[in-house]
DNA sequence: CTACGCTACCTGTCTAGACAGGTTAGTGCC
DNA sequence: GGCACTAACCTGTCTAGACAGGTAGCGTAG
């Protein structure tokens, strides 16, 4: 599969933004000047640059240029917190088990949703994350290593997986699923809970760079947590 | 505001997939064709149709045409969502069974929720919807007389409270809580589990002309339903 | 009847140039 | 100094034509 000159600009860029060769707020070349670089036409950097617009990776402004995008927290339901921060807002004292943390060999379902080839590998990580030493949440991730490579080198009983994704992989989009589930077995010993207490269960993709970068699934237990999202409806 | 031509195509298109004119897995006229119709260049609706394939609305394939999509089910996490839309849009059939429909003397939390005097009155509504005649949501709601003032006059087998209310009393905000909780009993009973089972409890609190108009419980069996969310983060 | 190849058509992408509308900075006048 | 004007730049969009690669249908040779 050969790349299109605007996808090979638009990874350029992205590469760019990725290893801090373009820092946040940083002003990045105009238009007239990549085509120079790159050698095309106009409507071609155009395109690469409104699509890594559209992925909130660069912001534009039109009459002054295009601009390294800040990285964003969002609030809400549908928001990608880290749950560090979030027990720290409440003023509650986080820490974190590392249960799991290593390679493991996509299966069916994960090859689909990753689109990896038979045996491809992928890394694993299970996580409780506690509130005042309860346990709050329990965290199933698996990670595209093309997206975090140094993934299985980060101590997350100190920083939260979500916390490094968001700095080395851009969030593009999101999504979600939330369901009550009984707790399975393993999970409810270790959150302590009754056998089939209800669960909340999240099912979070995140995508980076057109692709997916993480397939999450967070247990919570119903009795000690509840989700909370506020909106204003817009008028369009 | 002005809309460029792209916009109008992309709108011209959209409007017709939702009003049913090109219906799902129809072949939509072709770039070549909707040049001549629109008189605009190639490029100007290739632009119009690649934003759709992006908001999955069609689906294009090289060599052979540009299809409108199937609809996938979806229900927003934080959408202020019409049930009986909802499943309408499944393709699915909505049915409604009210199980209650009266005024209730505030109790001590709900007077102040609503902010209301001693021994004030709220109407209540219980009811149960059905996707295909099988449970999917029971909705127990507490409503602000002073916003919809004619609620216990309406036939709610017919048209959802929501679709009611957002008529009668315009939503200036709304916030959510997510929870798992054991089926209550009665609950239980209607719908159809088994007792105890996991469901997941949406509370909604709806805002109208700067007062809360209505609190609403949803309960949902976590074996038959799930909430999904999908959002792009902005940066503004 | 089957297999091959031709043709018409479709989307994907690119080009070179154009105009519009916005910002910024410098310049000259009062 | 303060103000208005202008030139240089930036992004947003459009055009008319082009080539590539893929699909589907059809006729013809075997």
């Amino acid at each position: 599969m050969t790349e299109s000159p605007y996808q090979a600009i638009k990874r350029s860029i992205a590469d760019g933004i990725a290893s801090r060769r373009y820092s946040a707020g940083q002003v990045l070349p105009s238009e007239h000047e990549l085509c120079r670089t790159f050698g095309v036409a106009r409507m071609t950097v155009n395109r690469a640059m409104r699509e890594l617009a559209a992925e909130n990776l660069v912001r534009r402004v039109p009459g002054v240029g295009t601009f390294v995008a800040e990285p964003v927290a969002q609030s809400g339901l549908v928001e990608l917190r880290n749950i560090a921060d979030e027990i720290a807002e409440r003023g509650h004292r986080h820490s974190a088990q590392v249960f799991a943390l290593g390679t493991l060999v996509a299966d069916e379902v994960a090859r689909a949703l990753f689109a990896l080839p038979a045996g491809a590998a992928l890394y694993h990580s299970a996580i409780l994350h506690c509130e005042n030493g309860t346990p709050i949440q329990y965290e199933d991730r698996l990670v595209n290593p093309a997206l975090a490579p140094d993934y299985l080198r980060q101590d997350f009983a100190r920083m939260t997986p979500n916390e490094y994704l968001v700095q080395v992989a851009p969030v593009q989009e999101v999504a979600h699923t939330v369901q009550a589930v009984a707790a399975p077995p393993d999970i409810a010993r270790h959150m302590g809970l009754a056998p089939s207490e209800p669960c909340l269960l999240v099912t979070r993709r995140t995508w980076s760079r057109d692709r997916l970068a993480a397939f999450t699934k967070l247990y919570y237990p119903g009795s000690r947590f509840v989700l909370t999202g506020r909106f204003v409806p817009s008028n369009r």
